[in-house]
DNA sequence: CTTATTAATCGTAATATTGCAATATATAGA
DNA sequence: TCTATATATTGCAATATTACGATTAATAAG
C-alpha cells in the first residue's frame, strides 16, 4: 500500500515518537556511554519500562548494546545514526517553496 | 517528567510515525496543493481515514487548510515545515563521534 | 554453592491509534 | 428550495502502545 520509502521513514519517526526514547539516547550521547540501570535513575520510569524502550531502540538499530559483567553497556550506532538522519534529511530538505500555495 | 525539547520532537515524530501521513505530505508536494479527495484516490484510504490524518498533520501546522468552495485545498506550510526541518537537524546533527563507545 | 546484581521477559491493565460505515455540515448549482 | 458534491465528525471495533509488578536468566562475588 505504501512505498518502501514511505514505511522506512515511518518507521523511523515512530520510533523516536516518544520523549522516553529520545530522552535516552539524548542521555547515552550525553554520556558517551550507559547501562540500563543509569537510564532508570536519570529518567525515572521502571526497569522493565526502559527496558522496552531500549529493545526498540535495538531494533531500529540506532543504538547497540554491549554486555559487560552483568550489565549492558548502551551506546548510539554511529554508522545507523548516521543513515538515520541522511534519510531524514532527504526528506525534510525537499523544496517545497511554492507559489501556487492556496 | 521529560523537557519541553523532548516533548516537541517526540510530538513530531510521533506525526511523521505513519506512513499514511508520509505519503500525504510527499502528494502535497508533488502537486504543490490539493483537495481531501485527490488523497483518497491517491493512497486507497477511506475518506474519513485521510481525513483524520489530515487533521493531525494540521494539528502539528506542517500543512495547512484553506476552504474554496465545497472542497478544501491543503499545501505545506513552508514556515513551519522548514522550523520542524531545524528541530530534527538539531537533535539528528549532535556530534556523537565517540571512541569510548562499548 | 549461595547470594547479590543487572537486565530481559512475561503477564496484564489502561490507554491510544487506526480504519471505516454512517451521519452531519457546508457550499455550489439548477 | 432542492440536489449534488466535498469534507468533517461520530461511533465503534480491532489492534497497538505504554507502563509496571513479578519473574526469570545470567553473571559476579563471597
Amino acid at each position: 500500500m505504501f512505498s518502501e520509502e514511505q514505511n522506512k521513514l515511518a518507521k523511523i519517526a515512530k520510533v523516536l515518537g516518544h520523549p522516553a526514547r529520545i530522552a535516552i539516547l539524548q542521555y547515552i550521547i550525553k554520556s558517551q556511554s550507559c547501562i540500563c540501570g543509569d537510564l532508570v535513575a536519570e529518567i525515572g520510569l521502571a526497569q522493565p519500562t526502559i527496558s522496552q524502550h531500549l529493545k526498540e531502540l535495538k531494533n531500529l538499530e540506532i543504538i547497540k548494546g554491549t554486555i559487560s559483567g552483568t550489565s549492558v553497556c548502551y551506546c548510539i550506532n554511529q554508522d545507523n545514526w548516521k543513515k538515520i538522519n541522511a534519510i531524514f534529511s532527504e526528506f525534510l530538505n525537499i523544496n517545497n517553496n511554492n507559489l501556487n500555495c492556496c
